[in-house]
DNA sequence: TTACATTAATCAATCGTTTGATTAATTTTG
DNA sequence: CAAAATTAATCAAACGATTGATTAATGTAA
């Protein structure tokens, strides 16, 4: 059937997204992924092709997902700059279990010097996030909301840095925070909670101007 | 003689810690170190028994100059809290550049699953810096500097989290910042100072009592 | 049958590592 | 000091293993 053929592309994407999040791009072969898939090693090049394109992907198909949930927030004139940075807060935080295999992969191959287009196209990809949060930034500034002199590129690589930071590190991080990160249940009650009341806390001080202290 | 021996291990390092950055542990093959570093392929093996031998002498190599600097800073007792803040970030600001190849690669290969306790110990590295910072902070709680209700673990994830982000995106980086975070006169000129002023405003915002906003 | 799906077997290329031989440097001995 | 002996450094070549990819054969459903 049409279906199944789609579920097992799916399933090899899910299957794939793992284990490239685990071992990066060059530590998982091939037959690693179709091993763990439970398919053929060579299905994997009949239907992408090859490594890279089954690496391409997976990309691919979180795109859609992402374009227009923040272009939404972003476009909402009906709420403050502010309040949009804190339900952009809110958002985020939630996405740092639900992707959390997709962004720890995105992030350490972002740093990779390979000579293929990939980066650029991961680049791309990250720059629409990037330029949703700017244009929020941008607004508060002009309205009135947020401070004049705050620096709009430094404050959002602060708000991906330290979630990325929590992510990509999590031995590092399990003891830092005091509880295991990579555990599903301290991740929902201790680990979303505590992301998202520190960085409105810190952004709050950081944007807002004084006299919009409480709230 | 002796000298030249030390010179060329270490240089074998230094060429092993750039194509390792760039390439991952798995990317870079040691036939690119060794061609890289214009040294036979066997003399990895033969000064350091292996790959993953190779991989580790870099790290054991940066620790002695890690060690005490940190620790140093923290020990002082005649400036308060929030100057050793400063002067940590002002030290943090420098080393985005001297250490940069140093930081992608030890942040990149922390979040591999792999089967070796090598995870470990670049996490008990990272603990090393990360427990002074979280002795200074609580210093400065203690003696009324710092707000009551800070998150301590959450501030030491944004201060590394945001450098580690810049570093381990440079084309992100670049594109948000509007100029090139490669380019060395750039890192100089531009970057350096944008990161220490920036993270003083940000940690002095949120750190702070209100009753302490000068500085 | 025809077109697609799936498999096992196989490919050339590359991987990290090891080998044996050779050269350079150092130490020992006379 | 000079010759001999020993150690260290370096090299080209090859090893077995694994990689991503391809092939040819078989299965399956319309």
């Amino acid at each position: 059937m049409d279906k199944d053929k789609i579920d097992k592309k799916d399933h090899i994407l899910d299957v794939a997204e793992r284990v490239f999040s685990d071992k990066g791009f060059d530590g998982a072969s091939t037959r690693l992924i179709s091993g763990e898939a439970g398919v053929n090693m060579a299905m994997l090049n009949y239907y992408f092709g090859s490594k890279e394109g089954l690496f391409l992907a997976i990309f691919q198909r979180k795109i859609a997902n992402f374009q227009n949930v923040l272009q939404n927030l972003g476009n909402d004139e009906s709420i403050s700059a502010w309040d949009k940075m804190q339900k952009y807060v809110e958002m985020y935080g939630e996405k740092v279990v639900t992707n959390n295999c997709f962004q720890k992969l995105l992030y350490r191959e972002m740093g990779m010097n390979r000579g293929n287009d990939l980066s650029d196209k991961l680049r791309d990809l990250l720059m629409k996030n990037v330029t949703e949060l700017d244009k929020i930034l941008r607004e508060g500034i002009a309205n009135g909301e947020f401070k004049k002199d705050i620096d709009i590129a430094m404050v959002i690589a602060t708000l991906y840095g330290t979630k990325n930071y929590i992510l990509n590190t999590p031995l590092v991080a399990s003891a830092l925070l005091g509880y295991d990160i990579q555990d599903d249940k301290m991740i929902e009650e201790k680990l979303k909670p505590q992301i998202k009341s520190y960085m409105k806390n810190l952004l709050k001080s950081y944007l807002l101007n004084d006299n919009e202290h409480k709230n």
